[in-house]
DNA sequence: AACCTATGAATGAATAATCATTCATTATGG
DNA sequence: CCATAATGAATGATTATTCATTCATAGGTT
């Protein structure tokens, strides 16, 4: 039996299983608890989902997929690589800002997938990181960023100094820095850093 | 009842624990698994530890003890703040490589600890960070390192662009690139974005 | 319209499985 | 012998999942 996705109830459990595990962590949170924040009973959950595992894998493709395109069209709007660079910062820090909850899941239970989904590819997540590289490989054919630099390595340390930025960010209750500084920052060390 | 601690039976199922969570995450790891990997009968295990948390909490001390040590050590040997910095990065990664469970454990635990165990302040690992917000301070008291750096920003961005690096290099199966390639790289980067 | 019937969404109490923890008992060694 | 350490089967609490039942709606028939 397919289970409906695509129905007011099927993003009415996503939206409160975001915020769930977002407050107590996948493992921590029932399902009970999801079924009462979305204000339907245990039971009905199991008509839009398969299971515990299929609400997260579900919920990430669901919040993906939104975030990934709004970054496409934001970066389709800037020319230059290194402008590009800034612009991923600044969307993704807002991205933050504005969606703390899903923020925090990505932070903590993306890592997990690699055990407890272990047939579970995250795609999506890829591909956001390889729109980095993409811009990096497109710096260096243009001649702004250096050769030398590997955009594997790259990738990865641009969005791993956001991301722990990030993290900092959403845990800390006294906001110490504005987030858009952080994000011009970041970007500022790192373009320094590859720039030819 | 205090538990017995630094015995040789404490020591054994902490490095048991080690590798259970590692490989199955601390909710999926099963208290009797720790304890046929450590050879002992399971209540035998809570002679040693107050409960569950108490092996992760303890695990982590334990070994974040190690590390930060050793890494104060490694640090004393260089005068530079750059080449202090290079050494951090290359430190960290060789620590990596050479303790994949606890890098795994770090990655994945730590990140969940604000959430499941609430009053646990990972004091060891905020020291560990601040060791990089030293070296940028001192780096900026000599005048090699901008003024507008923020330290506190500074140390987030670099751990975690060596701690998103070092995930993906546990684990992906071939290994790309060379670990220390990865270290140099990422902090010339970063040297390279916050030398005046 | 009034009545009947079919459909399937929704319910939530009951089930069944899982595991952390305990503790009565046994072994050890000084 | 006594004290301490170790055992592992039993306990009990927790929860994901199931499923028999209810309920609301739509469609068909007269």
């Amino acid at each position: 039996m397919g289970k409906r996705k695509n129905t007011e109830k099927y993003y009415r459990i996503i939206q409160a299983a975001t915020k769930i595990f977002a407050r107590k962590g996948f493992y921590q949170a029932k399902i009970s608890e999801i079924a009462r924040e979305a204000q339907i009973a245990d039971g009905t959950i199991y008509i839009y989902f398969e299971n515990k595992d299929d609400i997260l894998i579900s919920l990430f493709e669901e919040q993906m997929k939104v975030v990934l395109d709004n970054m496409v069209i934001q970066l389709s709007q800037e020319q230059d690589p290194e402008k590009k660079l800034q612009k991923f910062a600044l969307t993704h820090m807002q991205l933050i800002e504005q969606n703390q909850n899903m923020a925090e899941i990505i932070q903590v239970e993306v890592r997990q997938s690699s055990k407890f989904m272990k047939e579970y590819k995250n795609e999506k997540f890829i591909q956001y990181l390889d729109l980095i590289a993409d811009i990096v490989r497109e710096g260096q054919e243009k001649g702004v960023f250096k050769k030398s630099v590997i955009p594997g390595v790259a990738k990865r340390a641009f969005f791993g100094a956001l991301d722990e930025m990030s993290r900092f960010w959403v845990l800390s209750t006294r906001k110490q820095y504005d987030i858009n500084t952080a994000a011009k920052e970041i970007s500022q060390y790192f373009l320094n850093g590859i720039q030819v």
